[in-house]
DNA sequence: TTGTGATAGTTGCAAACGTAACTATCAAGC
DNA sequence: GCTTGATAGTTACGTTTGCAACTATCACAA
């Protein structure tokens, strides 16, 4: 049994040393927990969603979304409008606080994201991302995020400043 | 800003996803945490390291070692041998009670592992190979495991028979 | 309409975790 | 032979986590 090559051993070492480095901004920068900052991402970039699909998308358990969603909630960055047809959802979405704190946010992390890419070469790059890809079918992530990323067609144009970005690993 | 292509999100979304999935096994034959079974599977492949060797290796908080060290030689499958030379420091290894689990659990792990890894096309395969060795290159993890990987070379024999594996990603 | 099962989300509680402080040991310089 | 600083590993303590149980709501059927 190779460590060296066992696939869910390298990736949890991978994950854990990116995620330690860039948690390093956000936590710095307003004291965000990871919860907190996936949902704050999730949110940014989609404009609303629902505890639920904001587990699916990030594999977080529901427990840790709702953690994170008081605790947003709390600082006034995040606002809850109870769906009226089904009053057991909640769609949830960034208050303008919020929506600011995303914006200073994001473009330190896409900037930490290609630095650390960047020092792959660029068929390694390729490699990567071709890679997970498959991974993440093979896990089937693609389906859990399928309702996510079909609404995330027509969202609320405005802060589409931060989406254009122009190399990215996948 | 997009989630689906910000690497570490998607990193650790991998990870979390496969690392549940393969710690069912250990924990139901075993109820083995997660730290637990990646200290025996170090101990396991490489015969002996030191706590400070296997955090390193694995990407784990020395109290996280320390504790799953504490556990593992509760159940007496593990067993510490302090270095006359510097003291501080204990060479830790398995007690046959520990081989014996490890050699149970090991083969199980991989074929697990190889069944993942078949979802995937043999060039999708050889993609997530190659960008992820690049990847832990760049997050300096080859460094790292240096100490660990070279004494690999003259671990003692007998305990050969997991690692003549016919595919393996990277 | 009442009951049954399912779903969205929250919370009590015990287990797991990381930080910081600790012990024990060592090496190096004075 | 003492100090000083560094390292290996452990532990006390407050925080975070996940499981299980809970509330609230819904759809559907007897």
């Amino acid at each position: 049994m190779k460590l060296e090559s066992f696939l869910p051993y390298r990736l949890n070492r991978a994950a854990a040393i990116a995620s330690r480095q860039f948690s390093a901004i956000y936590r710095n920068d307003f004291n965000l927990t990871v919860p907190e900052w996936r949902t704050l991402a999730t949110l940014g970039q989609f404009g609303a969603a629902t505890a639920t699909e904001i587990g699916e998308h990030s594999a977080m358990h529901k427990t840790k979304v709702s953690r994170a969603v008081a605790a947003l909630q709390r600082r006034r960055w995040l606002v809850r409008h109870t769906n009226e047809q089904d009053r057991r959802i909640e769609h949830l979405s960034l208050s303008a606080a919020g929506r600011s704190a995303y914006a200073k946010l994001a473009p330190k992390m896409l900037a930490f994201e290609d630095a650390m890419i960047r020092k792959l070469d660029p068929e390694d790059q390729e490699a990567l991302a071709k890679g997970l890809v498959a991974l993440e079918r093979a896990l089937g992530i693609d389906r859990k995020t399928s309702l996510l990323s079909q609404r995330s067609e027509n969202e609320t144009p405005g802060e589409d400043d931060l989406r254009d970005r122009r190399r990215r690993v996948a």
